[in-house]
DNA sequence: GCGCTTTCAGAAAGCGCTTTCTGATAAGGT
DNA sequence: ACCTTATCAGAAAGCGCTTTCTGAAAGCGC
């Protein structure tokens, strides 16, 4: 069913047609009416390909980039973005780069063809220079014809439109309500330092310790997923240093490994060692002992990437940052220490 | 940048440059290799739009359509359709209804209007009469034009291939393993019963159950959420009859609502009262209790049913259905009932 | 009633690509 | 040497829509 044939059945031309159905420009009402009515005779659906190709400046698909939609993380920003994108008419092109350069620069290029209104990077970038360079040359001919980026904290070599969460502030802000439960002896458990979201979560707990005088007694890398929170947790178990008193995830993903670990060498949490995350995702209310962790408002942080992606550009080109703040919520995964 | 610009760059027809890029036809080496050098000096990015219009054989793009990402359960399904996607060079059009049957009528059409190659709706339908013969209205033309259709446990009103999990099967299999384990007073926490999955499950249960003449003791209604699972829960324990022994939500999302409504009314799980749910969503073996439940290959049925939308149509028009299994896996949040 | 503006429908020119169709050139057969 | 058969590049015709541009009809003041 192509437009053509609904002119033709309505009597008018195709140009006529389209205004019509289009109500860009005034069309006799009882035309308008004989080509709506036409439309649903024919069932007609317009071709968004050729609408797109005949007037690219209405776009109506935005493409969401993350590593990983089964990651609660993910999943709760995209759903933001998501709802946001319903309420204008707009279709999410989701992909997910399951944490691989390479598919990454793929899918921008994809969304690039698809002459996406915007494209929007949620998660941390990675650490490869090379891959930098690349993403940056897909992305700076995208931004020069029209394109809109956005990103959810991102790294630090992107200069676009940014969702910054409070990483640092917010970490310090744990460290420092930890130290209040009694806590001297601390562990971080981080992801890949490359990231600026673990390099600031772990700063930000440095400088929190670093208030009372206390230092960071040690620091485990692992994957930024559940079973790098539980392979790291393992590791520092492992080692036969003396145990600290409390853990910190750099991610709520990775505290779940974490507890999980922690269990399994027959601790209580948080009677024997207390554990706390970061981000707040959905189920560590759900846990018990519940995660203590400081809480994003990731839903609304979808909403904030997608609005600032579309909201006209500013008159400078400068970068836009909104910045979140994390909320410490304390829950029953933290405890005072140990006695003796 | 467009193929044009390409073919004058390296001084061919647009024609010859289409053809390099593409490798649909043989074209000289010298040629092919001078287009591909100008593209690439040009930065060029084919338009997808054009390319869809002119060639509409070759979509790369397919829709899923669920109720929310942000729901565990699809996620897991839309994590496998992407891992799948990825590896034929597809984008994936994620999109969520939040359970708003009108929207979900909306993407289809917006996913017919994009040419999508297929589209996949991931999870039950709604009961609405009006909406199932708006939604067929969608389809039936869509597949009749040469779209592809596939579902995951759909509702039966729809003729298209599907992803079929073995429901009653599984729930009945995990009733048998919860009558083994000594209960004989059961309550199920069900969602909306107009769903198959959500009859198939308390059918299934119910016959378990009936193997060792048992009956049924209470079936409570709930939204299909984790909201829903704590409503109906609580809704249980108020009703002042005395408590069943075990309690099976439907799905794990109802049954976490549920581990936290029991909490609450300070019973144990499993040592007061005994749960179970369905599906295995990821995070319900971190739980404490670990919950017992029937085991979905969610990431796989993911897989699955795109590669049903992709395959070759059968000769015939009947619809294929893919069953699959659930396996019941009995953690700790089930143990045998309470004493006296 | 005449020239003026205003309103609105239709003709036609693309948007950027793919793909026949056409024709030139080279290769092969006798 | 001549004709037939492959190759392969280019011209041109769309794909289905939007949007100028053009022109007819109607509305207005004098």
């Amino acid at each position: 069913m192509t437009l053509d044939a609904v002119a033709r059945e309505a009597g008018v031309s195709p140009a006529t047609a389209s205004r019509a159905l289009n109500g860009t420009t005034r069309v006799r009402d009882d035309l308008r009416e004989r080509v709506r009515a036409a439309a649903e005779r024919l069932d007609y659906i317009p071709n968004a390909h050729a609408q797109a190709l005949a007037n690219s400046t209405n776009n109506r698909t935005v493409g969401v980039i993350c590593h990983d939609v089964s990651d609660p993380y993910f999943a709760a920003v995209s759903s933001g973005v998501m709802r946001a994108a319903a309420e204008q008419d707009l279709l999410v092109m989701l992909a997910s780069t399951f944490r691989e350069p390479a598919r990454e620069i793929a899918y921008v290029s994809m969304l690039r063809a698809q002459r996406a209104r915007a494209i929007l990077l949620i998660g941390s970038g990675f650490q490869d220079r090379a891959w930098e360079r690349a993403l940056d040359a897909e992305l700076e001919p995208y931004v020069r014809g029209g394109g809109r980026v956005a990103v959810v904290s991102r790294h630090r070599s992107l200069r676009v439109d940014t969702v910054q969460p409070e990483n640092r502030a917010g970490a310090a802000a744990l460290a420092r309500t930890l130290v209040g439960l009694g806590h001297r002896t601390f562990a971080v458990l981080t992801g890949p330092p490359a990231l600026t979201t673990v390099s600031d979560r772990l700063t930000g707990f440095r400088e929190g310790l670093a208030d009372s005088g206390i230092g960071l007694d040690r620091v485990v890398e692992g994957a930024f997923t559940r079973d790098g929170g539980y392979a790291a947790a393992r590791r520092l178990l492992a080692c036969g240093r003396p145990r600290p008193t409390c853990v910190f995830a750099v991610t709520d993903v990775m505290a779940v490994g974490a507890l999980a670990a922690l269990r399994e060498e027959g601790l209580r949490v948080p009677e024997d060692v207390s554990l706390a995350g970061f981000d707040d995702i959905p189920l560590v209310r759900e846990l018990s002992p519940a995660l203590t962790t400081v809480a994003l408002p990731l839903t609304s942080m979808g909403e904030d990437v997608i609005a600032l992606a579309l909201r006209e550009p500013s008159a400078g080109r400068r970068a836009r940052v909104v910045r979140v703040a994390g909320e410490v919520v304390v829950r029953a995964s933290t405890g005072t220490p140990p006695v003796g």
